[in-house]
DNA sequence: GGCGATATATTGTCGGACAATCCGACGATT
DNA sequence: AATCGTCGGATTGTCCGACAATATATCGCC
């Protein structure tokens, strides 16, 4: 049995000869057109030739085509109109790759004291930025949110209008390098914010009060403050997973579950 | 023509009704794969069946699977081995995700300005947290990868050995999430890194410095300090931007290009 | 012009085919 | 015994042609 062979994500020895990239043919279509679409030849909205003329072009059978496509289609690079039936170039949003973030990160077996601490280190410097910059219109929309958690029927949307709460501070920074770091952490925060919801009486209000000071000190435009507020907030997170039982070292589940 | 319809990635009007899941055999195919893949059914390593094998089992054409499996391949959910023919189970590791992150920033535009913003957010947190938990081996490998700053020959080479320093402290931060975030940010901000090297004489020596300085903190296993290094030293990062004249505004390009 | 019926184009899927080449086994050689 | 060459079968990459379903365009009609 040869041994050089090594699964892919697994490190093997160290490899004398790269070896020569003989692609097949619908990686090379597809990196091609992803290529183009990358560099903004082929433009957001444009809609992909047809199979058929692409087969031509490429001079190579529709099959192979339709295989690039299915690449490129998953990269999100293309997409689909309504229920329509050709494909049109898409650049994908924030919002779909934190989603792919926190997929992978759920597949990493990442545990809750990790994501908190990725939390702990993120999201204070992260408010402070949304206190420099946040507009009147998004303080009101932070406040809305926070009465949204106070008011919530159920535990569930409580912690729905949390995320939502930090997703939008993260907006607010004005950086959507900070929004893609932020929303998939919270994201994976829900469910175990979830429990601490349940089983810790006091934890919604207490929420609802870091909020509150965090929105005020926003807008007195007090970065600092907001910073050290919004600090002894995610601390006080840890606390409740305390409180509640729940240990950190527990791996998140996957999301799409 | 029909004004329902908009481009995907656009916000359209709310849709009254989800249309109903007509999937193509293609994409049930995937999902049915890829979600044993995550439930880990099929497990990491394990050899895909051949496609003849998956045709017969869905009862579809070949075809049909092939276009399947570009899909699962593109979402790095299967691999071959070196160079070998059939397809293996993968789970997807930090570091693809976070080219991929970094390919959805420079796709959305993102300035320089707001990737050393997230930077100067991140790096000194972890930077901390690095220094209460890097191992010896990792502080000796901090040393040497600032050593190869020094000694490297050309700008591009110094540039390559500041960005593994900041992954590597990422990595010393035992956080994946963290790892996640740094890389596509130091990543992108390679780069403008370079020009800043190429025009000014006394960066190099510069970065070295507080490079030094940092891995002397951690070895001491100063959080504190460390963290205020490190601040310092992304700070110092932005002067540099401003004497090599470049322009924070300026949106970073294609990481692939 | 707006609208419905029809024709066309395009996609989804199938079946079969064949070359290239990877894999495993079997001997031959040192 | 371990390595190397050879060979046959298995598997992938690519092609061709076909057809049903349906989205899209065309045309006639009010």
């Amino acid at each position: 049995m040869p041994q050089n062979r090594h699964p892919p994500g697994t490190a093997g020895p160290i490899p004398r000869f790269a070896p020569l990239p003989r692609q097949p043919a619908y990686q090379r279509v597809s990196s091609v057109i992803a290529g183009e679409i990358l560099r903004r030849t082929l433009r957001q909205g444009d809609p992909l030739p047809t199979e058929s003329e692409l087969a031509d072009q490429f001079a190579v059978n529709r099959s192979t085509i339709r295989e690039a496509l299915r690449r490129l289609e998953s990269d999100g690079l293309v997409a689909r109109m309504n229920g329509g039936k050709r494909l049109f170039v898409r650049r994908p949003d924030q919002t779909e790759t934190a989603l792919r973030v926190g997929q992978t990160l759920a597949l990493g077996d990442v545990t809750f004291a990790e994501l908190w601490e990725a939390m702990l280190a993120i999201a204070p410097p992260t408010a402070a930025l949304a206190a420099t910059r946040a507009t009147p219109e998004q303080i009101n929309q932070l406040a809305g949110i926070t009465a949204a958690v106070e008011l919530a029927q159920d535990a569930h949307a409580a912690v729905a209008a949390v995320v939502s709460f930090f997703d939008a501070l993260a907006t607010d920074s004005g950086n959507p390098v900070l929004v893609l770091a932020m929303q998939p952490v919270s994201q994976l925060l829900a469910p175990s914010l979830q429990a601490v919801i349940d089983k810790v009486p006091q934890a919604r209000e207490r929420i609802v009060i870091a909020q509150r000071a965090i929105v005020a000190l926003i807008d007195a435009r007090d970065a600092v403050k907001t910073q050290a507020w919004m600090e002894r907030h995610v601390q006080d997170f840890r606390r409740g997973f305390e409180l509640a039982g729940i240990t950190l070292a527990t791996r998140v589940g996957n999301p799409l579950a």
